[in-house]
Formats: C-alpha cells, sequence, structure tokens
DNA sequence: GTGAAAGCGCTAACAA
DNA sequence: TTGTTAGCGCTTTCAC
C-alpha cells in the first residue's frame, strides 16, 4: 500500500483555508473566489485528490451509484441490456453497479436485504430478474424501475418489451412468408382464449397472446399442439425442442421462439436432424441479439431498440430519485419494435 | 422514500446496550454473551435492519468489494469472464463490481482514477482491459490481479490464458485433420520469428508465435500471406476476413481464429459465399465460448477453463488483500486448455 | 466569500 | 462481558 490517501484537510492546509472551502471549490460550489478555486483546483490535482465516496455519501445520503439487477451476465440479451443500461446510467452522471440473481426468487430477495441496499449504498434500481416483487420494492421504499413486469396496474414504473404487438407481428411475418402450420417455442403452457384474455404479470404469456391473435385473425389454427413448451431460455431447450419436433415430424412450416437464444438452438437442433431452415421450416426470434446477424443462416427477429429502452428506464429512475417527497406517479412503457427479415424466414 | 433505516443505537436503545455491544454481536465477535446475542438478532431481525457500508467501512478502511475490469461487456468471451469471476468472488464472501473501459486506455485510466478506486471503495481490482499498466497499478498501490497480461516479468500477479501452447495445438489439431495450407487470423500484423522470439506485452503475439511453432514443425510454410489481419475482435471483422479470403480465392484449407468470435464469424463470411465448413475449408477458434457449441457447424476451439482461472486470480487477489505488510511476491500463472473437436474441423 | 460546529453510522482501542 | 472514547472524511447548516 502507498501512503494514505490525499483528504481535504491535505488540499486545505497546502492552500491555507478550511476543508469546507475546499470542499466547495471541488464540488463547484458558488461562493468561492475564483483565486481561491483556482489554487483548491490545482493543488488538489498535484495531490492527486479523490474524494472519498463513502465518506461523501455517508453524508450526503447520495451515492450515485444506480443498481442494475438481471438474472444472468451470458444470455446474449442479458449482456447487451447490462451494456445498454450501463451507457445510459454513465451518460447521466452515475456510476453503474451490476447484480446477478440467477433467476432465483429467494437470491433476488437476498439481494434486495443486502446491506449494500441498506443506507446509501443505491441510489436506485433498475432490474430485470426473477422474484423482484412490487411489494418488497414498496416495503424497501428505494427508488425503482422494473424492467418488463407487465403487470396491468403497477405500483412502481415499468418500462415493458412491445410483448403482444411483437410476438403478434412475428407471427404476421411467418404469414407472409407463407406459413400455414405455425408452431409457438415458449416457456409458457397452452393456454385457452379465456386464460389469454386476462392479464399476466410475465411477458411469455403476453407473447403467446400476442402470437395467438395473429393466427386466429388469420383463419390458422391455435391449439395445444401448436404450443411448444421449453423449459428454459437458452439454446439447449431449443435444441431439445428441435429433435422433438423433428423425430415426432410435429409438420410445423414456420416457428415463433420466445427469443433469439431459443431460436437460435432451434435451428442447430434442426441441422442435427437434416432439417433446413428456411428450406423446409422458418424461424423467427423475439429480441434482436446481435449474434442472429452473425448465424447461419442469419436470424429473423422482432427487434427492440434496447438504447432507447434504457433511455426511458434510466429517466424514470431519475425522476423518482430528484423527486424529494415522492410526488411521483408510476409509469408504464411499452417500447417499439423493428421487425428483422433475414435468412431464417427467407 | 420510507422511515430512515435503523441503525445500531436503535437496536442498542430497544436492547438496552450501547451500540457497541450491538456491533460486536451482529458481527460475530467474540466477548458478548450468548443471551446478549440472541436479543440483539431478534430485534436486528424485527428491525430489518442493515449495515451501512458507508459507515463501515469509512470507519474499517475495508469495503469488501472487488472491482472487476473489462473492455465490454457483448462478447461472449468477456460475458462468460465476467459471469465466473463474480460467481468467485462471491463464493468468497466478497462483493464484485464491475466496470468496462471500452477498450479504450484513457476510459481505464480515468477508471483508476475515478473517486470510486480512492479511499476504500474496493479492496482489490481483477483487470482484463486494454491500458491497464502495471505503472498505474503500482501507482496507486492497490490489490490487483491481471488478466493475460503476459509480460516477461511482471511487478503485478498476472494469471494468464496459454496462449502460446493453445495455438499451437489449435493449428496442430488442423493438420492432424489435413490441413497443409492454414491461415492464422489475428489483429497481430505479420512478424517474422525474430519479432515472435521476443517477449510481448499483449496475448495476439504470444498466440501468433505458437501457431508458426506448429507451422515450422510440420515443415509448413508461414510466411506473411499466412497472417490474416484483421481490425478487430469480433463478427464482423471475421465476416470481412472471410469475404476478403474468399473474393481472393486465397486457397487455405484451414484457419486458426484469436478467438472464438471471430471464428464463427469467418464461418459466417464463408457462407455468403458458398464456402462451406468444414467441407472446403476448416476452422478452429480460441476460448471455448458456449455459442460455439450451438453454431451451424458447431466449432472446434482451444477451451480454457474461466472457473477455474477465476480461482486463481480470485485467490491470488485474497493473498494480497490479506497480507497485512505487502510482503507477498507477484506470481504469473498460466491455466490450462482443452482442444474441443467439433464440426467446423471434420 | 469563508469558516466553525456538528454529526452521518460505524468500529478500533482501550477502560471498566 | 460491556461500555467509553474517539474519529474515519466528508457535507449541511448557519454564523461571520
Amino acid at each position: 500500500m502507498n501512503a494514505k490517501a490525499p483528504t481535504l484537510k491535505d488540499i486545505a492546509e497546502e492552500v491555507g483555508v478550511t476543508p469546507m472551502t475546499v470542499s466547495k471549490a471541488l464540488r463547484g460550489m458558488p461562493g468561492v473566489k475564483a483565486s481561491t478555486r483556482a489554487k483548491v483546483l490545482a493543488v488538489a490535482e498535484r495531490l492527486n485528490y479523490r474524494v472519498n465516496v463513502q465518506a461523501s455519501s455517508l453524508k450526503s445520503g447520495r451515492s450515485g451509484i444506480i443498481r442494475i439487477m438481471v438474472n444472468e451476465y451470458r444470455l446474449p440479451f442479458y449482456a447487451q441490456l447490462i451494456d445498454a443500461l450501463s451507457d445510459e446510467v454513465r451518460r447521466n452522471g452515475l456510476t453503474p453497479f451490476l447484480q446477478k440473481t440467477g433467476y432465483s426468487a429467494e437470491s433476488a430477495a437476498e439481494a434486495m436485504r443486502s446491506p449494500y441496499f441498506s443506507g446509501s449504498m443505491f441510489d436506485g434500481t433498475i432490474a430485470h430478474a426473477s422474484g423482484v416483487t412490487e411489494a418488497g420494492i414498496l416495503k424497501s421504499g428505494n427508488p425503482t424501475v422494473l424492467l418488463d413486469d407487465c403487470a396491468a396496474n403497477p405500483a412502481v414504473s415499468t418500462v415493458n418489451w412491445p410483448n403482444e404487438m411483437g410476438a403478434r407481428a412475428g407471427v404476421q411475418h411467418l404469414i407472409d412468408r407463407g406459413c400455414r402450420n405455425i408452431g409457438i417455442v415458449t416457456v409458457c403452457p397452452y393456454m385457452d382464449v379465456e386464460d389469454l384474455l386476462r392479464d399476466h404479470v410475465s411477458n411469455d404469456p403476453v407473447r403467446l397472446r400476442g402470437a395467438r391473435s395473429a393466427l386466429i385473425d388469420n383463419g390458422l389454427p391455435y391449439d395445444p399442439e401448436h404450443v411448444i413448451r421449453v423449459t428454459g431460455l437458452n439454446e439447449p431447450q431449443g435444441i431439445d425442442a428441435a429433435h422433438r419436433l423433428a423425430d415426432t415430424h410435429a409438420g410445423f412450416d414456420g416457428y415463433l421462439c420466445m427469443n433469439d437464444s431459443l431460436a437460435l438452438g432451434l435451428i442447430r437442433g434442426f441441422a442435427d436432424r437434416g432439417v433446413r431452415v428456411p428450406d423446409d421450416v422458418r424461424v423467427i426470434g423475439f429480441d434482436g441479439i446481435v449474434a442472429g446477424a452473425y448465424s447461419v443462416p442469419t436470424l429473423s427477429t422482432v427487434s427492440v431498440d434496447l438504447d432507447q429502452l434504457a433511455q426511458i428506464a434510466v429517466g424514470q429512475l431519475l425522476r423518482q430519485i430528484n423527486d424529494p417527497d415522492g410526488d411521483w406517479r408510476p409509469t408504464a412503457t411499452t417500447v417499439g419494435f423493428a421487425l428483422i427479415a433475414r435468412e431464417s424466414t427467407r
């Protein structure tokens, strides 16, 4: 270890003022003579002074740190999401703190309870993680924005994916490309019309609802066999599904997958069985991960602009943080999408 | 916002002891009667008490936070790396803090200088980022472990990828599969034997050296035309390279790419030109990202066990942190690899 | 425009 | 086994 880091006091002594004046000068507050400020800045520079965040936030109650909570880092979707959110947080002069919960509700609860969320470790949280409940957030009383929480009447601000419209557009695209027997690959079980018309709190049922409406509107079948259920959102589950579908000669000519990794897995699984995409069956994904632009075949997808989403989410959060008296109302925003047609639906 | 978070004092008043006793009880320190501790824990639980990390570390000089610094989050290689490192840090009871520098040396320098690295915000840093220099680290005086810094005689502990041996094995694998005219796809410009025999401070030249030795040992050509230079490590650069190679009828029958994303890009670029992998040319990558197991074709690669790497890196860092008097010596570890043969070199 | 006083919540060191 | 003292480095408040 080096010598102790320089403090306000060190600078103050050199300049010949009090620590208070140095603090004001460094933070650019009014009420400091220009010449004094210049001297302070010079000495701070020379001593390589950095404010001690712990002390600063202990007193001020603000850390400038925004927590970004997600299920995992490796799924390309999440890698892109944390990237976009981190950049946006920094663009606002704040520091992003990433945390992952591994899809576990206990882990999420633990993260909310952890010492790092007490006191003033974080000024706020943006979460896209299983088990982060409204109740928990309200209890904590901390500024929070939920991503894709899809609750009908949220008590917490949310920014949502275009689940219904996006899935609808994806299926319509398959139909436009000539598909007449379309399978929906999802973690959500088959749901009948009544179920689907109800509101749901996770995105998959909402996406399924969108897919269904496109099928019905085009006079195409929607029944239990058309919903292919998988147990997770990564490639392996897509591969398994493809193997099952090929082995049972399912006979679909197009598939909408609830995310791109599933879709890439489906394509890979079909390749194992000699089923060619798009020659034999067509496949479209959801999210618009970059890998879909480089796969063989390239992947058609319902693409969401994560930069725009991040901007809205951080904006909402800052509004909460900066509102002194909690005099804001929760908002629910749904972002737009673009249908990207690539080789997998050609 | 809710009512103010409970403090040690609140608990102390309820239990009828001093904050000091509460502090000891909560931290499990000796010298507290079992019955007192029980009472304290009960009240802490009921009040939903969480220690204030800022205050705690302001006083103790330890934050329990380990910084993980990388160039980016989205490249699958980095997504897997931060995942493994985060898990390992948590396994040791510490909190990971992720930071990205975007390959920019200024950004890295800024990150090292930032307020969050002064005082006691981080207990230590593990870095795999361009521009994190030994000099900067030594100047900061903070415990640090560098990943893949490949300096010959490091003043800072490093954990390195098996660059030379891995690249050598990759090329040997291509040779074993019948390749006789092998191209090396790398960001490093062609370097003659003398250049390559010198020590270098980034991994690409070292990998190139390993590739070269395999070629030479097998009596195969190694000259400027065999080194295909790209300007980055992502898929697009691989695609560009493939287009160039196909358009100029380069005539190679096998390629070693310096990472898997380049290799996947190469395969995609060849697909654009009707060049089939592995039928027409064979391709092997480096790192062992999971996407390589799900691509079409699946990707052969020199795979590195990131969990093992993370374990070593965190272990080294903890040794530095826990050594009170800096009485440790920097170490340089090289982790092992496994050659995974998949469809792309069949 | 500058400074003095006070204390954020916690813990190391020592006293009782 | 428990308590007292003191202070980490900073910022808020208010006096000058």
